[in-house]
DNA sequence: TTTTGCATCATTGTCGACAATCAGTTCCCG
DNA sequence: CGGGAACTGATTGTCGACAATGATGCAAAA
């Protein structure tokens, strides 16, 4: 049911296992929408969609269920739906829903992780230092290698339930925040050296100090957005949106 | 698009606005299930549904793709839907999601709260008192009453996406595993005096002590649960798997 | 007797067409 | 000239039928 490999944000690139169109075009629907192909507040029509992907309306109309429960899309009754428009206070909010569960989460994982997962992380953690020594860009870091170690600990938490929320749930919505807002990491020094004390705190299975910490890192990152969007919001009084910027 | 209305389990019971018939059907699937006329487990076949209501298999088909999004059913591609079958350790990882959660929910109610919202929490518990003295039947409390005090401090939080996530996506299931489990309420004064002490933290604006308050209260009704639910499996010379223990 | 292969069948997946509803426009009336 | 009601166009909701897939049972061979 679940795939805890470590590689979850290719599940677009590389297509899983598709038995049906409508999971063949929601995926495809779901990309289209995190890359930004999608602007935001796109309005989705059926028929041009259908006849786009080359199906009926009867499995499309299910990819867009589905997308409407991974929040991507938003549906009106007899009205239609448009690609979900999201404002600062709702990334806030994701912020903190996202410090409740990662917290809850490491402290499960400092209880339940196995050696073999440690050290996977511990190793994810050195792949992504050497990235960063080599070409100096936290880009692809920021990106995506975060996540990555955010979604490994809700891995090592054991907690399907909270797995299922987190990663299928939420994740896309991380995801489009950071193409929406253009998110670049600001402080990447300080979130590797917080990572590894995180590390540290399950390795040693003190499940308190990792959910602290945890808790901390997700609330520090937070602050910074909401800093700098107050900043950015200072000089500029038009509508232009304001980039701001986005770690962990 | 949220109804912050203090009823929210009458839901099922009073129609809302239903404009299509997959919503109307989905609704009564909803309540179907979670009263336990349709047990856990129950294979659903969509001729035999669509037949049953009276409508056709499309808007019964996204009446169901509802319902899984829900987590009431579980669907697998070519071979069908059955009613979901919830074990222990599925009500467990439940707890814990909503001990994250619903945290979190009390933290930002301390701060958010209207001094209405919390003159109509005091009025619910007053309300529930009095029913308790009449009938002195914590059935009724346990069964819904003990949700709306969870309700109310979740819509005071005025945090749309944990609302969404607490009241929408797990309000039901939280509602099926009591009908299933045939949740007997063992402690209504505890839980009394608990919702009291959180309502004043939150009156006092104490976020820190909120939350607190309101981790131990859920993560004690988790802990009576699983001991409850550990005694009774006593009989049985299962290898019942060790009940962790969670502190706060 | 057990196992393997096949055939049948029920159920789900998909499609195209029709009906109901809504947004935007135009026309009429005050 | 402005406001409101009806019209038009498009889009969504609904339906029945066909195709594809997996499950079930039987029969034949080892």
């Amino acid at each position: 049911m679940f795939q805890p490999t470590s590689d979850a944000h290719d599940a677009d690139t590389e297509l899983p296992v598709v038995r049906t169109l409508a999971e063949r075009v929601f995926h495809q629907l779901q990309r289209a929408i995190v890359r930004g192909e999608l602007p935001p507040g796109t309005r989705i029509t059926e028929p041009d969609l259908s006849s786009h992907y080359g199906i009926s309306r009867g499995p499309l109309r299910e990819a867009m269920r589905r997308l409407e429960t991974y929040r991507l899309i938003e549906r009106v009754p007899h009205v239609g739906a448009r690609v979900v428009k999201l404002s600062m206070d709702e990334l806030l909010e994701l912020f903190d829903v996202r410090e409740a569960l990662e917290s809850m989460a490491a402290r499960l994982a400092a209880k339940s992780m196995t050696a073999e997962e440690i050290a996977g992380l511990r190793e994810l953690l050195a792949f992504h230092e050497r990235q960063e020594d080599l070409s100096s860009g936290e880009a692809y870091y920021q990106r995506e290698g975060d996540l990555d170690f955010h979604y490994r600990i809700v891995q090592g938490s054991h907690n399907r339930m909270l797995m299922t929320l987190l990663c299928d749930d939420l994740y896309y919505l991380v995801r489009l925040y950071r193409t929406q807002f253009s998110a670049k990491g600001s402080r990447p020094q300080r979130a590797f050296v917080e990572h590894h004390r995180i590390v540290d705190a399950i390795e040693a299975g003190d499940a308190e100090l990792a959910e602290l910490l945890m808790r901390r890192h997700v609330s520090a990152s937070r602050e910074n957005v909401a800093a700098h969007y107050a900043r950015t919001l200072g000089e500029e009084a038009s509508d232009s949106p304001a980039i701001p910027r986005i770690e962990s």
